[in-house]
DNA sequence: AATGAATGAGTCTTCATTCAT
DNA sequence: TATGAATGAAGACTCATTCAT
């Protein structure tokens, strides 16, 4: 019993070395040699806790998930009014811009890469994951809400394209109008 | 006497060929070999008319781009009230959903394959060209054109995401905000 | 008839402007290709008139060859003293000290490239050209003619490796040596 | 408990499979493919250890070199007079005429191939040290021994020639008069 | 005589993965 | 548990040569 927890807790601390490279070099461009000697680990001893490189891959990505998610959540499982509720997710998107870039534009790529049929469920999982945290937690109409999910992917879109450009005053204009509507 | 053979339309049929490829398969993963067979000629020719693969890609993307803002402003050339151009705009999006989705995917990849610094800037003069025809066109204010751009990145991402649902009343309401907004 | 020497003269041309390339580039890094465009015709061009890089290079060393040889016996035709032959030499070899040391370099790497089975006579056939030519003109024995030879080709080797040293006090030294030696 | 492979023994070992097939194929002709497989190896097993054609070549002329040197200084090193010393030199261009012409082949072909730009300073490095092997442990001027590489390398490149000629009387002479010069 | 499009085998190199230790 | 040597198929790209025009 304590061995697994020793061996869940290396998979883990493992994966948690990858998000940065896979963000920094892309999925593709990432060898496993690079990875490994990136993690000061050999490929032997990733192969040893992961089967392959989409294993860890995946792996990764139901974590990050499961920890934005929780993240968002806890702030807003209070009794919030609807309009606080809303800057919460607006604080929590301009504060991780650049991670949530990152998760997107690996995603996309291991989709591309992988090739849908063999990516398996991870990425659209991540996205309704990400869609149902915001309509449950806020408790807006589904089509305003995957309206705000939209505005918010366009954002990371457009600052994956221009890092350096400030584009907080689209996801105000946005959620101003939101709340208009939801009266 | 040479081969009757025009280069240059010979380079566009070719390129024209490309697209379908890259788009199903990523430019990754899309081999020269397999490019070449696909075509039904030889790398060898391939490499006769293209000095490399990222040169087809880029010369590719910047005959895409050119067509799709034609074909959109020679629609809204005339003098039309704004919400009728902002319809021409919402139809020209939904009736060609796949191909943008495509070349939205196929962008963010190959700025992740090659790597931000050797991508040259056919990725982020795509981006641009695209905003600027909006802002031009339709004649609105900046932030308002950025927001809309937004959306339909936003779409386009989620519509990668879950091909087969359907996003037209996203749009439908982000416009209609717009229009209000502008009165 | 009159073609036949259009042709012929053709050949030598497009020979001419062959060695600066070959020397430059070597003969495995020239491309048919470069060669072509650089004198400004076309591969297809290349082969009407020569039917293989082979060809080209093995005919452009006999003409080499041959004008090299007619140059320096031209000069020594005389009935000059043989200390004055040995100097006409000397001079010679220093005043083309850049395209002697390049025939060599070309002509070593294509007994490489080539493979010596395949590479014909034309190299072997080079040397012993030189090498009569010395013993026939300069009317020395067998034995000094040939140590001369090696020692020209050495310094040819040492100007290939170190092309800004100034050699020419070895050879002075060597033909006196030779001079004494033959009184 | 890694696999028990000495790794620097295991580059040496395959850099001494190396010299021969370099030596007969020469530089640009022996492919890589034909390299590892005629090593008992893989193309992969190859970059495992070396990260390219040039690493692998360069290293090896390195080592060839440095055994050279120490192989004739070793034999100089007694006190032993001038005479003794250049028949030692002489017995040992003979002794290895093969080997040493082999060597000088593939270095210039190398040069040639790689451009001079590229081929770092391996094969300058090669020839000053040999000049210096030669300068130091026989002590004689400069410009004398100079000379004696000269005539070994004009030596080295009548063997590359004519191998089945023999050119021992050529160095005999010339060692003998740079005797009858020292006095 | 001359063109240049087309070929396809060949080049060096990369990389996820396996496995003996 | 961990190593790193080994694999071999695949990648982008090159090039002498052929041939329809």
């Amino acid at each position: 019993m304590p061995k697994i927890v020793d061996h869940d807790a290396r998979r883990i601390e493992i994966l948690e070395g990858c998000f940065t490279l896979f963000a920094s070099q892309g999925y593709a461009k990432l060898s496993m040699r690079q990875l490994a000697s990136s993690l000061g680990v050999t490929t032997g001893t990733l192969y040893h806790y992961f089967s392959s490189k989409q294993q860890i891959f995946e792996e990764l990505f139901r974590l990050l998930q499961e920890r934005d998610i929780r993240l968002v959540t806890e702030q807003l499982s209070e009794e919030l009014p609807q309009a606080k509720r809303l800057m919460i997710l607006r604080d929590f998107v301009l504060n991780n811009l650049d991670r949530l870039a990152n998760i997107l534009k690996v995603a996309l790529e291991y989709q591309r890469v992988q090739g849908v049929e063999k990516s398996s469920s991870v990425i659209t999982d991540l996205v309704s994951g990400y869609k149902e945290a915001i309509a449950e937690n806020i408790q807006i109409p589904v089509l305003l809400s995957e309206t705000i999910l939209s505005l918010i992917f366009g954002l990371l879109v457009q600052h994956i394209f221009q890092p350096k450009a400030d584009f907080s005053g689209q996801l105000d204009l946005g959620l101003q109008v939101a709340l208009k509507l939801l009266k």
